[in-house]
DNA sequence: CAGAATTCCAACCGCACAGTTGGAATCACG
DNA sequence: CGTGATTCCAACTGTGCGGTTGGAATTCTG
């Protein structure tokens, strides 16, 4: 059989996305992502260099897609319930991400991350977005609109970050299901965005 | 010296809390914890019987601290952004806890948790005061009262659970600290709990 | 104060696991 | 087809770390 390196790299990228998304940075056993991409583990420290530097790849290839997957249009700065909604599906199809975000932060905390100027203007862009949005009246002007997208983005992910706390709190909701917590999701987001009926503009939140 | 056990239970549960909180349960060590608390590891084995159940010890000690420092009483219930800030508070004092509680839902995750009942009963207390404090018109009857709940703590909360997105995130916020996060917390709390101005009372959210 | 029970520790054990090595199979090039 | 470079693997290594052990110091009991 022919050597295909492209295909090999890929494999092993796949199983150490599964890998380290199940069992984190400090978990996750390179024999088992070698053994998973039927390949043996030595390649990982030819392609890669090593466990830290096959993690920081796994979380660049899935900031790249989850990036392109739920793209934010000028569309949705009419409704950002709807735009939290498509960001809750993602989350809900592909729980890897999120896993992996969170043990980023876990444990790199304050100090630099993976494609940091590239994400830095990836967030910066959505909060321009909003701002833009704001001065247009399409949002409420009554917040920063870093803030905005702050509590975007927490309420659209928090489902899946802290599910042992959010399964003892929507116990009680007849019906509770993705379907259910994406509702309330997209009604919630809604009543925070929406601008007030009194004012037509931009307000200044400060 | 006369021997004083509960000292040195007490030293190691300390010692313990701040190794788990550092590394999470995979990258905490044994010793290390030992070390901190300037007793012999052989200790752990006795008192708590091994790393697994020491991390189940931290977490119920804390738990039972945070459920104490942050009650959510009936004055409250006309202001949650208040009571969002208090949360957000405590974490911004005590950054061990949501450190831990992100790890267990990391590794734990839909699998039973610890004190699993005892939390359980003390979010549907939680939901029971918001559906209350709806009947009463102090909130909005717009979503499910779980919902409501959800939205504070994810508000409160994702600021610790990701610190790294949202120092993306606030990188362009003039003031940037933790007074102007929980500003603009309050204010994001206040506008989706606050109820409706065209009605007084209860609304369905079916 | 004898001796049983408890608290504590230094030293040890075994193995799981990140990373390495030496060499066999395959490819690229003349 | 021959020679050097590349891809790949089985087997190995060193050690970090969870857990244990044997026994010394201290306390309890009678």
């Amino acid at each position: 059989m022919a050597w295909d390196t492209t295909r090999t790299r890929r494999l092993l990228l796949e199983a150490a996305v599964e890998e380290f998304a199940e069992h984190g940075p400090q978990g996750a056993r390179v024999d088992r992502v070698a053994v998973r991409a039927g390949v043996n583990k030595e390649r990982i420290y030819q392609y890669f260099g090593g466990k830290r530097q096959l993690f920081t790849a796994v979380l660049e290839a899935e900031l790249a897609k989850v990036a392109a997957a739920v793209p934010l249009t000028g569309a949705h700065l009419t409704d950002l319930g709807e735009y939290a909604g498509r960001v809750f599906d993602y989350h809900c199809a592909h729980p890897h991400f999120l896993r992996l975000l969170t043990w980023e932060g876990l444990e790199r905390g304050r100090a630099e991350v993976a494609a940091e100027d590239e994400r830095a203007a990836h967030y910066a862009g959505k909060v321009a977005a909003f701002a833009a949005a704001q001065e247009e009246g399409l949002i409420t002007g009554e917040s920063d609109p870093a803030h905005l997208v702050y509590a975007v983005y927490a309420l659209a992910t928090w489902w899946f970050t802290a599910p042992q706390v959010v399964r003892m709190i929507t116990a009680g909701v007849g019906g509770d299901g993705p379907e259910a917590r994406r509702a309330g999701l997209v009604r919630l987001v809604r009543r925070l965005t929406t601008p007030d009926d009194r004012t037509g503009g931009h307000r200044s939140h400060a």
